[in-house]
RNA sequence: GGGGGAAUGGGCUAAUCUGGUAUGCUGCCAGCUUUGGGAGCUGGUGAUCUGAGUUCAAAUCUCAGUUCCCCCA
């Protein structure tokens, strides 16, 4: 790696992708990646995380099908808007032509849906809560991007019934919470949550809600989005329950939705730094790596003492760099590929009975006892991912600007302004400030107060505060 | 969606303007030597994106397609 990611993140990203062996991009068709061993090994574990926080909230777990009929697609008429002109079709099968044409699922909403017509007669059907791990298609049109955006991604996604609008307006801040818990404390990457605004919804919403990063650049990347969907699906699908008082009622639903290859993205681009990947002690394929250092004569001893340490240390993903390359080598490419702590062994370490442990987030030394080898490891793992996450926040909190007038703006961060309304109202300011500065209008903050001053386009007197960034 | 650039062994690249034997580095394989921050020597392996056209002759010129990158919407 010799391009900065500070002063040149898109090359900085192309470069880590392809000399981290995260992904390949000559598959030929576009948009479509091959993802590679190390970035599914991460992948794999962001999701495991997901799924066990997920169903610690009370989701079970399905599978459904990755086609979807195009009647049921249609079925709710602002969803058809947003996603059929995206949309990948299946007309033929083998020598046939088919009746009716199939959708490779953009978002299953509708697919899952139509069996929650079946499932859910009663009250005691309600909650309903399932999740699924899933790949989706669409077509995008704006440029690809490894991880970031692509034609078809991986994501988890969440479908949940309730019997009043309450129960779905919690579950909404739930999702926040989950998203809090897994991609803040755990991945450390930090985020707003923003509540778009009425003209940049979920196609068939009554809200949404994103969890915004931001990448080194500056711009914004949208994570995880929850979306109060109201009635509006359960009336298209005719999703009802039969109430306390023998009436059938509709039922209130939610969606959510974390794109974990786009989440991956974010991990690679926030944590890493210009030696090359910087991955969390909790996500790394490989926490801890054993560069054996030796002499001809001690060389034996020293393969001995590695294999003892691996041994002990087996409860980690860990292993041993027996390659015959050089130690200085070694050490590029495990920092390259992010491994999070490395131990140095050579004959001084055998004799001493001590180990050297590196840190690749500090790069800082240390020398250890062979006595404390688990609790040495147990400890700077979690410091390093106390430390990325706190550098992370730190670096995100110095992007926070706020501003009450044009010449005010700024184009690297999130800048906090008044604005006259995020109902349809304000479009058009919205509109001005895409048009002349390409900032977007990303949305309000729950516990943001009214303000008191005047629309920042417009200079009506100003409904809410809102946050606007360029983006990817 | 609009504009621009690019495509040569696995990766990076020279030759392309001015048509004629495809260069170097790296990787990979074998062997010898080597190991506390990207080791060395020797030998070997491997390429002109796809399709059409012009020509005695195409990596090179023309047209179309595909993919990648950058900028703009």
């Amino acid at each position: 790696m010799n391009i900065s990611k500070e002063e040149n993140f898109s090359e900085w990203y192309n470069e880590i992708i392809k000399e981290a062996d995260l992904c390949d991009l000559r598959y030929g068709i576009k948009g479509f990646v091959v993802i590679r061993p190390w970035a599914v090994k991460t992948i794999n574990l962001m999701f495991s995380f997901y799924e066990r926080m997920l169903e610690e909230y009370g989701h079970k777990p399905a599978i459904f099908p990755s086609l979807i009929p195009e009647h049921y697609l249609t079925k709710e008429s602002e969803h058809v808007e947003g996603f059929v002109p995206e949309c990948f079709w299946v007309t033929e099968a083998g020598q046939h032509q088919l009746k009716e044409r199939y959708a490779l699922r953009p978002t299953s909403e509708t697919a899952i849906y139509s069996m929650y017509n079946l499932w859910i007669k009663g009250k005691k059907d309600l909650p309903l809560k399932i999740y699924q791990r899933a790949q989706v298609w669409r077509y995008e049109t704006k440029a690809t991007k490894p991880f970031i955006r692509t034609r078809e991604f991986y994501w988890l996604e969440a479908h949940n019934c309730f019997a009043s609008k309450e129960e779905a307006e919690r579950q909404v801040l739930e999702d926040m919470e989950i998203t809090q818990k897994v991609v803040g404390d755990i991945f450390g990457i930090p985020f707003i949550f923003f509540k778009r605004p009425q003209w940049d919804k979920f196609a068939g919403a009554v809200n949404t809600y994103t969890a915004d990063t931001l990448m080194p650049d500056g711009r914004a990347l949208q994570l995880p989005s929850t979306h109060l969907l109201g009635q509006n699906f359960s009336r298209a699908f005719d999703v009802k329950f039969m109430d306390e008082d023998g009436k059938e009622r509709f039922v209130w639903q939610t969606c959510y939705g974390p794109g974990i290859s786009r989440i991956y993205a974010a991990l690679i681009a926030v944590h890493g730094d210009n030696k090359g990947l910087i991955l969390p002690f909790s996500l790394a394929p490989l926490q801890v790596v054993i560069v054996p250092i030796f002499k001809e004569e001690s060389k034996e001893a020293v393969l001995r003492r590695c294999d003892e340490v691996a041994e002990r240390l087996k409860g980690w993903r860990v292993c041993v760099d027996k390659s015959e390359r050089t130690p200085g080598y070694k050490f590029n490419y495990w920092e390259l590929k992010g491994v999070p702590l490395r131990i140095e062994i050579g004959p001084r370490d055998v004799a001493a009975n001590s180990f050297v442990l590196v840190r690749r987030d500090s790069g800082e030394k240390s020398s250890h006892s062979l006595e404390s080898l688990e609790e040495v490891v147990r400890r700077e793992g979690e410091a390093l991912d106390q430390r990325l996450k706190k550098r992370a926040q730190e670096w995100f909190a110095s992007r926070l600007f706020s501003a009450t007038s044009l010449d005010q703006l700024r184009f690297d961060g999130f800048v906090k302004v008044p604005f006259c309304s995020d109902t349809l109202e304000g479009k058009e300011c919205a509109e001005f400030l895409k048009e002349k500065y390409h900032l977007h209008v990303r949305g309000t903050v729950l516990k943001d107060k009214k303000p008191d001053g005047t629309c920042i386009v417009c200079g009506k007197s100003a409904g809410v505060y809102v946050y606007l960034s360029r983006q990817y």
